[in-house]
DNA sequence: TATCTTTTATTTGTCCAACAATTGAAAGAT
DNA sequence: ATCTTTCAATTGTTGGACAAATAAAAGATA
């Protein structure tokens, strides 16, 4: 359940080629270094020649004679597709294709060493406002009997959670299905990979006991609105919950 | 608007190494490399001497000497903390820490160029309603005198543009301004990811001389309930600017 | 023949040395 | 005091060398 896998297979992956090294985006005329280049022409070949999860890349040696590139420009470049969780290298075997970065997004906080700072968790709650308010029109329209069962259903668990970490496991899943309802796998990603900020959110708000009961009923009131169809009566009580886990934050702002 | 300084108290981080390199606890069964055996080493320094973003790391040669590596490992460690948007690296000044990696999450999570399905189309253009349109109250709450006068100058850019590509890029550019005005770091992140996706449906929709004309004129009318602060107005004319865009996927949709 | 062991060749991992490119800081000129 | 030039420190890139790992081939044994 920790990885969903962003198909890989019709669509040839990670090939944007525009992102990484063609920092255009901010109009910024900085010349990429050769190791972001390279990453690019890592990328377009593999899209080019159409590899899968599973194939292997050219051996260090073939990249630099291909691409004109030192060794060690060559390994940079390695490092970051290694990092980003779409290669993995073992000696003599080289490097074949793997898709483990929805694994590696979630290692990207897990990298303790630096606090999330206060920005980008008030960017994220907002963000999760957006998603699970504002978007009330999509969300009604959408809404199945079978999406308000299985909630009720994720909601229930609740009631068996032992420890603060479980609970807040439940309290993602319980709003990860209702932004699921509106069936867009877009949103339902970018959703999945803010997991460990909104986690972090949750567990700092709430103890275990706050979350069998508080969290618990929010839920129901905001389930119920749902099957009511009360749109206005859904914003009142999913904003209110939104901000209520978010209310620790706010009272560590310093006054501005 | 870019950087502000995230206040971060430092955590003592626990578990959670690099995955690779504390990997297993069992008798130390994984010789983790020295690339990840550096990634710990820089890691501990960072959380030891409390670092917080804004500082400095040492230089490449003084890790060198304190963990007794090679130079090239040091740099490969480097590459995956630039690649996890933790430090940023410039010639002479050296490495500072940053805190990119929500970011960086989303970077995994780029979007096929080449090759991209019509529900991803219709998934992103979806995802651009929610960000665009139901996100009108935040938009409202944020928007400033300088931001309209901002995207009044962005629209006038297409009475220069000679080519399709270049409209759509100015296209591109005054939806993201309009995102900007909301003023989040992670909406505007991933609203950037989006780009390669959301050129395609600009430039499969409209020609050069749309852009000039329709497009032009839809944008100031956006402008212009913008600016009376006319929400219902602003909702009406922004959806149906983004529908009229994406009329040409529609159209292709076999019948179902 | 079939299976296990050893050798070999290839590839990645690490380190070293050298030079180019960048740029903050100091020195000099006006 | 301000601007320009020079300098020096640091990162960026390249090439080479050797060690470590390992898949594949060769050899040994039953």
């Amino acid at each position: 359940m920790t990885d969903l896998p962003p198909k890989m297979d019709d669509e040839t992956d990670s090939a944007t080629a525009t992102h990484s090294a063609a920092r255009e985006a901010g109009g910024q005329g900085t010349k990429a270094s050769a190791v972001d280049e390279l990453v690019d022409h890592i990328r377009t070949l593999i899209s080019e020649d159409g590899l899968k999860v599973g194939d292997s890349l050219p051996t260090e040696k073939e990249l630099c004679e291909r691409f004109h590139a030192g060794r060690n420009t060559v390994r940079e470049a390695m490092r970051i597709l290694k990092t980003y969780g779409v290669v993995k290298v073992r000696p003599k075997v080289g490097a074949v294709l793997i898709d483990e970065r929805m694994a590696r997004a979630f290692d990207l906080f897990a990298f303790n060493t630096l606090e999330v700072s206060r920005e980008t968790f008030v960017d994220i709650q907002g963000f999760r406002s957006l998603l699970e308010v504002a978007s009330f029109e999509l969300l009604f329209d959408k809404v199945t009997a079978e999406d308000i069962a299985d909630l009720h259903q994720v909601n229930k668990e609740f009631l068996n959670a032992k420890t603060a970490v479980d609970a807040s496991e439940i309290d993602f899943r319980f709003h990860t299905r209702l932004v699921a309802v509106m069936d867009n796998k877009a949103i339902l990603d970018v959703y999945k990979i803010m997991k460990p900020v909104i986690m972090k959110i949750m567990l700092k708000a709430k103890t275990v006991q706050t979350f069998s009961t508080v969290t618990y009923s929010e839920h129901a009131e905001i389930l119920e609105t749902l099957e009511r169809r009360d749109r206005t009566a859904y914003q009142y009580k999913m904003k209110s919950h939104l901000d209520a886990g978010f209310r620790h934050f706010e009272t560590a702002k310093p006054a501005e």
